[in-house]
Formats: C-alpha cells, structure tokens, sequence
DNA sequence: CGCCTCATCCGAAACGTTTCGGAACTCTAC
DNA sequence: GTAGAGTTCCGAAACGTTTCGGATGAGGCG
C-alpha cells in the first residue's frame, strides 16, 4: 500500500507539503499540486481512513439504525429506505452502515454504543416522535443527525420534511370550497409529529370556514387498510356521524375506507368525497383506484437524496440554514371530490344499507 | 472520551497493561486484570476503533456489495439479504457496511475502491459466477471473503452452500422411481454455478437409471415465473418432447409451470409430475400451490447466520476448514407425483387441447 | 541596505491503540 | 549461592495521517 511517506520520497517532498497538496490546502504552489496529484494516481495512493479519522476524529461511516428486521418479508418500505440511502451516501462517497437493532435492547443504548469509540459520525433518525429520546441523546453527545421528518419545536436541528400543516389544510379546505361541511381526518399514529401537524392543518382549515373539529370525526390510527376500513364502519355505523367528506392520511387508509364504503353501498364521489395525501408507495397510487383520488402528491423516495445530502453536510459542519429542507408537495385533483349531496339522497342509500343489514 | 491513558494513570498501571488486560492476554495476573476490567466498566471506557484500526490493520466494517439498486421496490429478497445480513453482523458486534453500486461502474473497480484504504476488511459475495471475477479480484488483494454459494474447483475458499448436486439428484430420482423415463428439468441461469451443479445431479440421476439426458429437456433459464410459463408452453408445444415428469429449480417457476400446465388441461400429477427445490421465498411455498408441490426444502434465509459468523472468522483469520459450510437440505414429500400415466391418457388430453386451440 | 510581506515549504507533535523486546521479581532445583 | 524458568510488568516504537508553529527565500519599498 503506497502511503503518504511514499509519496513525499518519490517526489522530494515533506510529508506535509504532500498532505496538503493532496486536500487542496492553500499554502502550496499551483505547479507542486499538480505534480503530486498526478504521481498520486500514478501510485495509486488511497489514504488510509483509519489514519485520517484518528486524527480527524470522524470515522467517516454514516449510519442508519432500524430497531428490528422487517416484519413482512416484502416490506417496501424496507427497501426504499435502505436502498435509497445507501445508493445516495455511496454516491456521495460516503459509508453506509446499517445497524438493525435487537428490539430487546434500550434504543438509546444501541446509539450510545455505536457512537463512544468514534465508531460512526452521523445518522439519520426514522420515524421521531414528538419528544424523540434519540434526539435527546445525539444532541446531548453532539453527534451530528438529520431527522425524517420533524419533532416539537424549537425546530433547532437538521431535517427533511415536508409541509404536514400545508397537506392538511389544503386537502381540507378542498371538501370545504366543494360545500361540505362534516368532513372526517383519518390520520397517522398519535405520537408523530407529522399527525400533530396535519391535525393543525386540518383545524385551521376548518377554523377558516368558522367550524370546529367535532368529537369522533379526527381519528389517529396507524397507516394501514385495517385501520381504513375499521374508520368507515364506524363513521357510518348506526352511531356514526356519516361525514360527507374524508381527509385520508395516506393511500393505505384510504383503500380500506374505500372498501368499507363500497361493502356500505355509499358510492364515491356521488355520496362520500375523499380525499388522501399520496406517498407515491409503489402498489397504492391515488390514481389507480376505483375512483381516482384527487391528493396531495410528494413520493416518499424523494427524500432519499435530500437527506444523504444534508447528513453528510451536516457531519461537514454546515450551518444549520442549509440543513433544513421542507421538499415540495403538489395537489392533483381527480375525480373523487364532489358538491354535497342533497341530504335525502345520502340518507336514503344509508337507509337501504342499512334495512339490508339487520 | 476515556483513552487508556486515562485509565492507566488512574490505576498506576502502564498503558500496555491495561490493553492487555483488557484484551485478556495471557501475561497478566487475574487480580489486576480484574481490576482493569472494573475500572474500565466505572469510567465508561470505550475502545477508540480508528486507533485500533491504524495499528491493527482492520477497519472492522464487513460489506456488501450489490450491484444496483433492486428494481422492483417490494422484492423481498433484498429485505431478506439486507435484513439478514445485518442483522446478524450487528448480533456479533460488526459494523455492517451496505454499498449500492452505481451499475454504470465497474463491479471491480468498486471493490478496488472499497478495499484499498483498509475501508472494509470482509465481503460476502452473493450470486457468484463460475469464474467469478470479484473472486478473482479479493484473492489477488489478499481481502476475506465468503461466497454465498460456490464457484469453479478447487474450492480453497470460504463458503456456505447447500448440495445443489444432491438436491438435483434427489429430485430426479424421485421421479424415475415414479417410472418416469421422460424428465425435464428447469434450471437456473446459464452462468450460476449452482446451475451447473444442478445438473451435474440430472445428469448424475438419469444415468444411474441408465437413461441420458435429452436434447431439449434440459434448459437454463431465468428463475421467474415467465420462464417457467415459456418452458411449459414449448415442452408441450406442436414440436415439444411431452416430459411426464418436470424438475423445477425454484418455485417461481413452478408457478409458470402450473399455470401453463392448467391453460393446457394437463393435470398434476395425472398427466404430469412436478417437483421443485424449495428456497422458502415468502409468498411461494410449495405447499400452497393447487397441488401441493414434492419438493427438496432448504430456506435461504437459514443462510445469513452462517454466512455472518463465517466471515467474522475468516477476517479474524479462521482456518478454511472452519469456514466451509454446506447447508442441510431436507426432502418434503407432497401430492404433485404419481406414476407415469398410460400413453393413451397423456396423449389424449394433449390432442383434446391442441384440437381446441388450432 | 534593512525591513516587511508573501508564498512556499518543512519538522515535529499528536491522535489512541497494539506489540516487540526486555526488565524485574519470585520460585525451583542443583 | 546461583542458574534457569516462569510470571508479571513496562518503555518505546509503530501504524499513516493532519496540523501547529516556524523556517526559508524572493520580492517590494523606503
């Protein structure tokens, strides 16, 4: 392995005049860099990482923790995330690891562990909470990160989102300026911070139309087509409040709300509007529904770039102006947004359903 | 951060006693090595790994290498790999180092670049060719490996594979020992060395039962559930060879198989006996098929714990007989095989379908 | 000529660990 | 009493890089 004392022999030069040349340093004449950095490809010297980061104090692996396997063997959620970081960093030229968690052991001490020998210098945090344990814990022992997402304020951190508040309000004041009034939220699990923030949007939307959220019609609930399907039966079980427009949190929601409106007789958009904030998750596209859904758009794998880039930068000791990244969301209108229906018509295909089932 | 300085004037000891006691070498005395070892757990000591690392020679990061990113975003055998995989490097305290290639580069210029500054010091290779030339490559370098699966002769390297030969023998005798005479076999692709081994066991198999193998029967092939369709539309096409029996190299295309069998009114087993080797993909077991498949069962998954520790010992420089390791294959006898039909039944379903079709 | 500035270079220390060679001491055997 | 062996320890060097402080020489200016 050539080294850098190689180097400096070879040329007739100090092993700091050769380290300098090679990292671009100023005091170092232009004709001297040229001559080192061509007998540093002739040599083929690669410098040696562990060397560099001891005295640098960076180990130069960027790291991602997942606290368990995936549950599903076909998780695609698993493979956006760890493909699209992992071939980012690479391309950047940066390490990848990846630590998978036992999920018996305290998260915190996974990243106290990976972090005390040096071992890794940044990572990037999945899913955080409102008040994020992890968070607490790289901050207190500076270990640079870059969060997916958002936690409570002070927004004082490095992190890729996008405008939760914006998705909700939007999607909201949609079914608002098509006339309806009794609109239900299907959305995320109670502690994200993206639930918190579309609950805001959603409020605020309804707040400018001079209403309130009612009792029943803002549900958390995990992203999946049980929970989905489990909503619609209660919103129009023989309690249920029968909105006449449903804000869905995401794609997966929606489908099982759709299943359970069509099993309930109530077409869309002729009885219930809905409306869904779209992930891009491969196999739940909002326009490949029975109905095509009008959404919010912003495909997750956008993310994976920005948020290589900014861990990256971050560990590079960026300014925190520049590691603060909300990514763009666009509105698609379809077909499944329609005015109000006059209240017989949504009574009586209730009705029937409901005569139909007792 | 504590360094062993640290702690060796904090116990009066030299800083190569310390190391030693806690590396548990021989020449130090239980009493102080235990006091060591307290001291250390006390002030929270944590191994500086680049330092260890210069003087060592190790980065302690093991990788992967795949080739692109995966095309389908649920496949579920980069979940089962990745997932794998890291998993039980994190389980034995190993960094694991995920790099997703850009394809546009060469796969060994990618290793050069990974290796040369003493970045990663171990690689599992996956999918290896016959004359695998990252192989080559990494043994030239003097870098660890472990090949899942095996290549060309002599096998003077680490590996975990299961008996490819067997399982293919095994198959094929069940089948002549059915009565069958006529035996296609649906093998994997042309270049995989597991291929070749395959059939080495047709081959191996048919000739115990003085038979040889036929033109056209035997066929390399990608292993998707298209191949398998394809292969069974063209072994019972105008021109094709009417197997009664049909080794499948994985369930996928057992599934192409099966379903080019149904179109073509051929049942299974009373027309045609099907086997399969088994990989336990999630999603295509061979039991859950219309007919329950016989098939050799060997899940890939069992593999990531062995390849895992494998080369964890081969980078700690474990002697290559610890590191060979063939994986258990076990024979699940189901309901897709019968003794071969009498001529006149096999033909007449074959001439009732081709007179409908022409 | 003397002084200052600027560009370019270099020596040496430092990062935290492992390891080589040897030192000090105790114990045994003659 | 002394040689030898065995146990337990230590100093110093080494790994390859970055960086601090200073050295050297050239050129400009009064």
């Amino acid at each position: 392995m050539t080294t850098l004392r190689d180097l400096s022999r070879h040329l007739g030069l100090s092993v700091t005049q050769v380290s300098r040349a090679l990292n671009n340093h100023s005091d170092v004449s232009e004709t001297t860099r040229e001559r080192v950095q061509a007998a540093a490809r002739e040599l083929g010297y690669q410098p040696n990482v562990s060397a560099r980061r001891l005295v640098t104090g960076r180990s130069g692996m960027l790291g991602l923790v997942l606290p368990d396997v995936p549950p599903e063997p076909e998780d695609s959620m698993f493979v956006q995330i760890v493909g699209g970081l992992s071939q980012h960093l690479s391309r950047l030229g940066r390490q990848f690891v990846l630590h998978i968690a036992d999920p018996k052991d305290d998260i915190v001490e996974v990243y106290r562990r990976l972090t005390s020998g040096g071992a890794i210098d940044g990572f990037v945090l999945l899913d955080p909470e409102l008040k994020d344990r992890r968070v607490a814990f790289l901050r207190q022992a500076g270990v640079p990160f870059v969060i997916h997402g958002r936690i409570e304020e002070p927004h004082d951190y490095p992190f890729y989102d996008i405008d939760n508040r914006g998705v909700a309000e939007t999607l909201t004041r949609l079914l608002i300026d098509a006339g309806h009034r009794r609109i239900a939220f299907l959305n995320g699990p109670r502690g994200r911070t993206y639930a918190v923030s579309r609950r805001q949007g959603y409020r605020s939307a309804l707040a400018d139309a001079g209403l309130r959220e009612e009792a029943g019609l803002h549900r958390f609930g995990p992203m999946s087509e049980g929970a989905g399907l489990l909503a619609g039966a209660e919103l129009w079980g023989p309690q249920g409040p029968r909105p006449t427009g449903v804000v869905c949190g995401s794609t997966r929601i929606a489908a099982g709300l759709l299943r359970a409106l069509e099993a309930l007789g109530l077409d869309v958009p002729g009885d219930v509007s809905v409306v869904v904030h779209d992930d891009a998750l491969p196999g739940l596209r909002a326009e490949a529904f029975a109905t095509p859904l009008t959404a919010t758009w912003s495909p997750l794998k956008d993310g994976w770039p920005h948020l290589a880039r900014l861990l990256a930068d971050a560990v590079d000791g960026a300014p925190l102006e520049r590691l603060q990244l909300v990514g763009e969301v666009q509105l698609i209108e379809r077909r499944s947004v329609a005015p109000v229906p006059s209240r017989s018509e949504a009574s009586r295909a209730l009705t029937d359903e409901r005569s139909g089932v007792s």
